[in-house]
RNA sequence: GCCCCCAUCGUCUAGGGGACUAGGACGCCAGCCUUUCAAGCUGGAAACCGGAGUUCGAAUCUCCGUGGGGGCACCA
């Protein structure tokens, strides 16, 4: 069987992550089996489609590395690839299904169904939604509507006995009573088509082998099934696929979730949050395939490639499942020491750009490998760069210059000589500045190791209590302003207590 | 309320009748190393939701509870 699988968004919002991994699992089954990845919008109910919302979309898969065979600009045989140009083809079927008698005209309006619902929820003998009165028109009564021109909707006639199963990849076959499924409208009044329609339809003309969806279709999918068999097509192999909760695991994860988690983690929900918090896509895409699916080996870091060859939907854990969001720090951190100095610098330019930094390369790329194993997430180099770029007095304490190990009048020796040697030293270089001091900080410590004068060193020299490693820090600096650090600190030690 | 789905360390997971003294990862704790912080290395605490049943044997199969989730729109 051809492998044809499709991610139908509706344009209202943004690429939710639980979407983008559930794209990412179809996307991942269609590379593995060679087949044909669709993209296909769904935006039917035009009230809520928001402008720029499928531009939005391609970005953040582009970004991910999500490609599609088929789609609104690719094109493909199956075309269009938008719902809403496709309205003739769910009139037609929609027809079809009422001089079948598989459907039927309802002439409720929108505000009756509406007061109609509030009324208590049935009980078990009731089917919910739709109390079905169109169904039972007496043909008189029919012909009065028909002559008021009245608005119909096009409702599905759900067999009213029995039960349908549904087949799901993940779950095994589920069998509801029919009478507990409602007549849905499959046509609404303005002419254009519900999910439940264009979900048959679409999927059956684009030859759709496996339907990927989220949970919230399995209630709905005794309807679906039942439309396929009226029509007399092929159902295709459902696979519902786990929601993602919030941090919290009260209720599905939304934007409207918290913020951060308990461990204080932001919870990111749209996938275009993730580039500016300094994610890369690499890791956000290893860390979206480990969610719910596993590699098997115990490997928790993977190229795309690798998981791919080994995918399959139906090893997918049908349970839902939260985002371990620091587990996706901890990845990231590791995609982050893959990249060359030249890369890392070139991708921490911007997030110290916009913080007004004016970033020389040549620098960056200097300290980009001492930095880069302390970074979870790109943006965690601004503070840790800010003594580059920000030149401010020194505000510290003596006790912050000291040590118990280093105590005041040493203390006072070791960075007398370090700002003498600072200016001396040549060449101004790696080995000679380490040497130095290493020197120094052995003879001053009372234990006769360098460990607590460089310490000290590095906050007089950055100011900072975080920062990369300290002659890289002093070579980036330049000798100027080291001495010149030097130089406050060694007042500050000085002044009379 | 009714229908449906799900259930292993705090979190993400492996496991699908005997190899389970339940494995890995993140996080956490401790030690080592160390120029702070990291990283690295070593060690540690930490789970089969409960109860019946099937079986010589159950984390694994069945049932009943419980808990969590989803659905009950002319939204998708």
């Amino acid at each position: 069987m051809t492998v044809r699988v499709r991610f139908a968004p509706s344009p209202t919002g943004y690429l939710h992550i639980g979407s983008a991994r559930s794209a990412l699992f179809t996307w991942m089954y269609a590379r593995r089996f060679d087949g044909v990845f669709i993209l296909r919008i769904e935006d039917t109910d035009t009230k809520r489609t928001r402008e720029g919302a499928i531009e939005d979309f391609k970005r953040s898969f582009r970004w991910l590395g999500i490609d599609w065979d088929e789609g609104p600009d690719v094109g493909g045989p199956y075309g269009p690839y938008i719902q809403t140009e496709r309205a003739e083809l769910y009139q037609k079927w929609a027809n079809w299904l009422v001089e079948q008698g598989y459907a039927y005209r309802c002439y409720c309006t929108a505000e009756e169904l509406a007061e109609r619902r509030k009324a208590p929820k049935g009980g078990k003998e009731t089917a919910s939604g739709y109390d079905r009165r169109c169904r039972f028109l007496t043909p008189a009564e029919k012909k009065e509507r028909e002559e008021n021109g009245l608005d119909f909707a096009i409702r599905f006639k759900m067999p009213i006995e029995g039960s349908t199963t549904v087949p799901d990849l993940l779950r095994g076959d589920i069998v509801f009573e029919n009478s507990q499924v409602s007549d849905y409208v499959l046509l609404k009044s303005n002419g254009l088509p519900t999910y439940h329609l264009a979900h048959p339809v679409d999927d059956h003309f684009m030859e759709i082998s496996h339907v990927t969806r989220g949970v919230e279709w399995i209630s709905t999918a005794p309807l679906h099934v039942n439309i396929f068999k009226a029509f007399g097509w092929q159902l295709p192999i459902y696979v519902h696929l786990p929601l993602i909760l919030s941090p919290s695991g009260k209720g599905k994860l939304s934007k409207r979730t918290q913020a951060f988690d308990d461990a204080g983690h932001q919870v990111l929900v749209r996938v275009e949050e993730f580039p500016e918090a300094g994610y890369l896509p690499q890791a956000l895409v290893n860390f979206l395939a480990n969610v719910g699916w596993s590699f098997g080996d115990d490997r928790e870091k993977f190229t795309i490639e690798e998981a791919i060859a080994r995918f399959d939907l139906a090893d997918i854990n049908p349970a839902e499942t939260r985002l371990p969001y620091e587990k996706l720090d901890w990845l990231n951190g590791l995609y982050i020491q893959d990249m060359s100095p030249e890369e890392l610098a070139q991708a921490l330019k911007p997030y110290l750009e916009t913080v007004g930094y004016e970033v020389s390369l040549e620098k960056l790329v200097f300290l980009t490998p001492a930095l880069s194993v302390r970074l979870k997430r790109l943006p965690d180099a601004v503070p840790m760069l800010r003594f580059l770029y920000v030149d401010e007095p020194l505000k510290l304490e003596v006790a912050e210059l000291t040590d118990k190990k280093l105590q005041l009048p040493a203390a006072r020796q070791a960075f007398a000589e370090a700002k003498a040697f600072v200016t001396s030293v040549e060449p101004y270089d790696l080995d000679h500045v380490s040497q130095g001091l290493v020197d120094i900080g052995e003879r001053h410590t009372t234990n006769g190791k360098a460990g607590p004068f460089l310490g000290r060193m590095r906050l007089a020299v950055t100011g900072q209590k975080v920062s990369p490693p300290l002659y890289e820090s002093m070579l980036a600096m330049g000798r100027d302003r080291v001495q010149r650090r030097l130089g406050e600190a060694l007042a500050i030690l000085n002044k009379p207590e």
